[in-house]
DNA sequence: CCGCAACACGTTTTT
DNA sequence: CGTGTTGCGG
């Protein structure tokens, strides 16, 4: 690793090269690099640009080494900018930073280090949100519970919601055990921590919390890293939620030189986790914190800004900034009434090709911006139609496709044995005669021994417990993974993973499906392994895909980007498209339900975050009618529209009767969505975080020992003995002949002698 | 084990 | 109106 040298010490004063193109907020914003500091970047204030001249300030001034810096983001794609973006300052010296990176790859990475302190391995799976519901939902028929009545996904949201607050099962009050199946909500979390700690697997939200655990539980990991943290720095310090935010505090403690880049009035993601609040009292968390304000806007132009000031400036409780700009005037907003929702695309699609024709502006720089993903299909429907090259961002990842995930499931299994939810997943896939009743068979005996299922086939083989095809075929399955595993410290993973796929059967169950799907199928698992050779290691593929949840296409040629507002936040286009600006739709009849006032605002921010994605021009739509599950519905144009300044659009109706046919329907009918069917008013929203615990450090909490598979010895139970007559479920009463460890020899009355586990067997 | 019909449900989404 | 899930029957 080597730092490009300065010429000397006076040029580094004078004007290093980083500084040149900055502005004196930013200018300020770099060189304040001791003790808190709090910069307010308003959209498209060059908070990038300040961000990593800071960092290579850092370290060509030598206050910091490269690896004594943390620098945190939320997304992989920002942490992969702001790398390239360290990497034009100060070149391979950027290799040398391993703590850039998003909140959940530093908390992986920490984590792994120290993985044994919370009871876990430190080649721990990571699972997704796939792998979470599966499990909870085991857990919740297991406690007995009406999985209609208490969905997983309903303790799925919640624990998250813990889990962003920083609250471990022993943290929970009696309100919030409340909140699932009657006051089980404490328990059943307990039981998910446990299950997760028992397969050596950690959700997304505990690369968090454990970490938190670890840090408030163990000084000595809590002083090394806040030794080794000179500098911590982190982006979109709106966004962060309440772990992220204790964390930080930790973290940053003892030297206190922390810089927080946000923007109060783009905090999209309190639906997630986020407390706007963290940014609100920062100067109180941090006494004496530099507080710096970024407010030219290089990217919009006067009458966008005007527009987005004015919808922000109807929010309470703001920090407060005033973004100008330099620039021309530029074109006015446009609002356009429209009659229904296809008469919206059809409109988008034309001004779109009347701004190539004119302009010759490329399909790359404009963006549709909607506010919920359904709306995608009416443009994807009149795109086709007319031949416009579009894509959209969001839905299906790459690695959330069925085939890639059973062949991760393989490789999690080659990895790590314990993992039952990847054994699970493919332990009859492709179809290998193992049926339910083989699999429970199996679940039985891993439950009964608490070993893992992989260590339960193998055992169950030494009995009679299955068909003999069944036992033979898992026989086959368990020697292969013995075989793979073998294989995997000899081959290259990719080599490994190809084997893998044809040995197992997966690529032959493909190549006979003679389905359209089935191609592309094999296409992705060749991707996948091509992937895979990017990666020194297996396991750091497998920490790859669990973390890096994205993959952007190569686009042929230029194309319309279709997408959800909150996608497109950090983006920008030159022209930007907002469509569904209606009650009930933007802001969205949800947040107008149940969310209060605090909910409104945060419908208002995702307006001023879509309008300041343009450069240029931008373009809000709104139809008085739309198809709402099935249903014609009328609609009005969205409160956000009244209140974008009059002297910044430019206001058009295709309709006869203008405006005022608008104002007729508004005070005709004061909820237009009335008669539209509703959500069942069942619990609230996925995870909507209720009032702010107080964090006391909990003392060490300490793991049970989950007994490795290997240490558990074949101890039989101790309730059985020589002569004793038991039943089993399958072959009826008998009498035990032999007992050998767990293994029993019984005598049956009608089906003869079988060699049994007893954990198969009652005593009659 | 698969296919079909009945049924429930329906923001925003990263990691 | 669509989609995804479940449960039953073949």
């Amino acid at each position: 690793m080597s730092l490009p040298q300065p010429a000397d010490a006076q040029a580094v004063a004078a004007d290093p090269p980083y500084l040149r193109d900055l502005n004196p907020a930013q200018r300020e914003a770099v060189l304040t690099t001791d003790g808190p500091v709090l910069v307010l970047a308003g959209a498209g204030t060059g908070k990038t640009a300040a961000l990593t001249a800071r960092l290579a300030h850092l370290l060509y001034t030598r206050k910091a080494w490269p690896s004594e810096i943390l620098a945190v983001t939320f997304t992989n794609k920002a942490a992969r900018e702001m790398r390239e973006r360290v990497r034009a300052h100060v070149g391979d010296a950027v290799e040398g930073m391993p703590w850039l990176g998003t909140f959940h790859a530093i908390g992986a990475k920490m984590l792994r280090r120290h993985a044994e302190r919370v009871g876990l391995q430190s080649n721990f799976t990571i699972l997704d949100t796939d792998d979470q519901l599966r499990l909870m939902k085991q857990l919740i028929v297991a406690a007995d519970l009406d999985e209609k009545r208490w969905p997983a996904r309903q303790l799925g949201g919640l624990i998250d919601g813990w889990k962003n607050k920083g609250l471990t099962p022993a943290d929970l009050d009696a309100g919030e055990a409340e909140r699932f199946a009657n006051g089980r909500g404490q328990e059943m979390y307990a039981a998910y921590q446990a299950r997760l700690l028992a397969l050596n697997a950690c959700d997304f939200g505990d690369l968090l919390l454990h970490v938190l655990t670890l840090l408030r539980t163990d000084r000595d990991v809590l002083e090394s890293y806040q030794q080794r943290f000179r500098y911590i720095m982190v982006d979109e310090y709106q966004d962060t939620n309440s772990v992220q935010y204790l964390w930080l505090r930790l973290l940053a403690q003892e030297r206190k030189n922390l810089c927080c880049v946000g923007d109060d009035d783009q905090s999209i993601y309190s639906w997630r986790g986020a407390q706007v609040e963290n940014i609100l009292r920062f100067e109180r968390d941090f006494p004496g914190a530099a507080v710096i304000k970024l407010e030219q806007n290089y990217r919009s132009t006067p009458h966008i800004l005007g527009a987005a000031s004015g919808v922000i400036a109807n929010n309470g409780g703001r920090l407060g900034k005033t973004l100008w700009t330099e620039l021309d005037a530029g074109e006015k907003l446009r609002v356009i009434g429209i009659w229904d929702g296809p008469e919206e695309a059809r409109r988008v699609g034309e001004e779109i090709e009347a701004a190539q024709r004119r302009d010759g502006l490329s399909l790359d720089r404009i963006a549709i911006l909607v506010r919920a993903q359904h709306q995608t299909r009416e443009f994807e429907d009149r795109f086709i139609a007319i031949g416009m090259p579009y894509r959209i961002v969001g839905g299906f990842r790459f690695y959330e496709r069925a085939e890639i995930r059973d062949a991760l499931a393989y490789l999690r299994v080659v990895a790590q044995p314990a993992d039952d939810l990847a054994f699970e997943r493919i332990v009859n896939t492709p179809k290998r005669g193992l049926g339910d009743k083989a699999v429970q068979k199996v679940h039985q005996l891993a439950r009964a021994e608490g070993i893992p299922l992989m260590l339960a086939a193998a055992r169950i083989l030494d009995s009679d417990e299955l068909t003999p095809q069944a036992r033979r075929s898992l026989g086959n399955l368990v020697g292969d993974f013995a075989r793979w595993r073998d294989m995997a410290s000899a081959l290259p993973h990719p080599e490994l993973a190809r084997q893998l796929l044809d040995e197992s059967g997966y690529t032959a169950m493909l190549q006979a499906d003679k389905t359209a799907e089935a191609a592309g199928r094999l296409e992705n698992l060749s991707e996948l392994v091509r992937a895979m050779e990017e990666y020194e290691t297996l396991g750091a593929f497998l920490e790859h895909v669990s973390l890096v949840m994205d993959n952007e296409g190569a686009a042929a040629g230029p194309q319309v980007t279709i997408m959800t507002i909150h996608a497109a936040k950090g983006l920008e286009y030159d022209t930007v498209f907002l469509p569904g600006w209606e009650e009930g739709l933007f802001p969205s009849q949800r947040a107008l339900d149940e969310g209060g006032q605090a909910s409104l605002e945060e419908e208002r921010r995702l307006a001023y975050v879509a309008i300041t994605r343009a450069r240029r021009r931008a373009t809000i739509l709104h139809a008085a009618n739309r198809r709402i599950y099935g249903q014609w519905t009328s609609s009005l144009p969205s409160r956000f529209v009244a209140e974008l300044p009059p002297e910044h659009i430019e206001s058009e109706t295709t309709m006869s009767g203008g405006e005022s046919l608008w104002r007729a329907n508004w005070s005709e009918r004061a909820d237009p969505f009335g008669d539209v069917a509703r959500g069942t008013g069942r619990g609230p929203g996925w995870q909507r975080a209720a009032s702010t615990g107080t964090f006391t450090p909990e003392p060490a909490r300490v793991v049970e020992a989950r007994a490795s598979a290997i240490s558990l010895g074949n101890k039989g139970r101790d309730d059985v003995s020589l002569g004793l007559r038991v039943f089993h479920q399958k072959f009826g009463y008998g009498t035990i002949a032999e007992i050998e460890g767990n293994k029993l020899e019984i005598d049956f009355e009608s089906a003869g002698r079988k060699r049994v586990m007893d954990s198969f067997v009652t005593v009659a």
